[in-house]
DNA sequence: TACTTATTTGCACAAATATGCAAATATAAA
DNA sequence: TTTATATTTGCATATTTGTGCAAATAAGTA
């Protein structure tokens, strides 16, 4: 691994790796449907611009999916690239044993 | 998942976001005997130090095993509780899809 | 058009973080 | 005991980060 792709998992793991971020990871986790971003509000201890600023982390992470719809931006899961990073690097962790 | 749950993976998941403590890891996984701390220095940017507080961070969070021999630390990679952490969360971030 | 709602952005600020250097500590070796 | 080596700790500092508030922007609704 090249020390570009280990800045980028640093980054990843950096965006995860805040409460209420994590939170807001957690909280899509329940939801079947996308969620706009008031709707995300209830579960972080912030304001709004906050969770819009944490939202924009986790979606230039790859951590989440974005449309914007009409006023509202839309938020999923990206359930299966997150899934696959933290399982790359488990598998990474194991290896060499 | 409860909030101390929740902290206690997002202080995890700090401790592995940051670039040279992710390198330690790194380091740590192609190393099948266990090495003190002068030795990792190499693969990091900074000082004495500086490696041993970073040590010290992913030790608190459960990433390394230490052990003190002498006037060495010893360290080597938590390999199975890491990646059973990292798994876990895999599995959550996939579940109810 | 005017009004409401959803989100983003600029600003200020407090707290956390990473870092190097020098000193302290601990322990091994001469 | 003196010296060398490994690690930790105190201090200062520059940078990053999370936050709220108010203003700006965007877009739907009356």
């Amino acid at each position: 691994m090249n020390d570009a792709e280990k800045q980028k998992l640093a980054d990843l793991l950096k965006a995860l790796g805040e409460f209420n971020r994590l939170s807001l990871v957690y909280e899509l986790c329940q939801c079947k449907a996308p969620q706009n971003a008031m709707c995300l509000c209830s579960c972080c201890n912030v304001d709004a611009s906050g969770v819009s600023r944490h939202l924009k982390i986790l979606d230039q992470q790859g951590v989440l999916n974005s449309e914007k719809k009409g006023r509202e931006m839309i938020y999923s899961l990206n359930r299966e690239e997150l899934a696959n990073n933290l399982r790359a690097l488990a598998d990474a962790v194991e290896a060499n044993t």
